[in-house]
DNA sequence: GCATAATAGTTGAGTAGTCAAATATATGTC
DNA sequence: GACATATATTTGACTACTCAACTATTATGC
């Protein structure tokens, strides 16, 4: 099952991240925001990006607004969704970690692949690239 | 994050296999212990194959053990190694999967790969063929 | 041959999610 | 404008693992 096994393996590599207080799915969720237009997304919206269930979503985001890392931020036309803003204390820390998931990238893809992007935003695109 | 989407997508179809009383990962493990040559392997193999941990297969293992599907066999030179060995009934349990997994495996790969094996073993040796 | 290290498997505690049901709000129909 | 239906989020109960520590056994250096 190598598709489990590669999923495996970038995942485990990632784990470095947690030098900054922060999980791989966490930092997936960060560079999300940070690349979305407005920088803030409905927890739908992220739960269909990331493949988790809108459930998953609610629980991951829980510790990270706890830490200050995202905030809530509401729908003045529809009272059901909640906005998810990235805080500077958010960004920061996001443009920290950039750097450790560069490297870790660096490791894991061929060289030519991360000319034009950062090594992580390269490592995201051609796993988008390969599969589904 | 598209690798875990593929992962997820693909295992969440193939949780039909719940109406032969087996989950993905069960399969998963049949389907190594029938290709494998002895039809029996170390647990720590199991381990390597599936990429989980020693930990996760015996876990893993314990109702599969308890339903009757896998056996323990010694290891008459190494008193530490336990084999896992496929029973009859595990055989019939798997050989009906099959036509189901099959049947998944016919939705998400294109036609042309399963000419030669059946679709579950094409898409496996597929996933195999595309990373790590 | 004995101490030390290595290997196979299991176990306790924890994590990261899932699914189904509940809650709150919005929308369409009549 | 009330009623049925749909959508966004949260919650409770559970599952499928992981990691670290442990037990049991085997291999190795001296």
């Amino acid at each position: 099952m190598s598709l489990a096994k590669a999923q495996a393996a970038v995942s485990r590599r990632f784990d470095r991240l947690n030098m900054h207080g922060i999980g791989f799915t966490d930092f997936v969720i960060l560079y999300i925001l940070q690349e979305s237009p407005d920088g803030k997304l409905r927890r739908k919206d992220l739960a269909e990006k990331t493949s988790l269930t809108a459930s998953g979503i609610t629980r991951l985001l829980l510790p990270m607004e706890k830490t200050g890392l995202i905030a809530r931020e509401a729908n003045e036309r529809d009272a059901r969704v909640s906005y998810v803003v990235m805080t500077e204390a958010g960004r920061r820390i996001y443009e920290e970690a950039k750097y450790t998931a560069d490297a870790i990238a660096a490791e894991l893809i061929p060289a030519e692949q991360f000319k034009k992007y950062s090594a992580a935003a390269a490592l995201f695109k051609l796993l988008g690239a390969v599969i589904v």
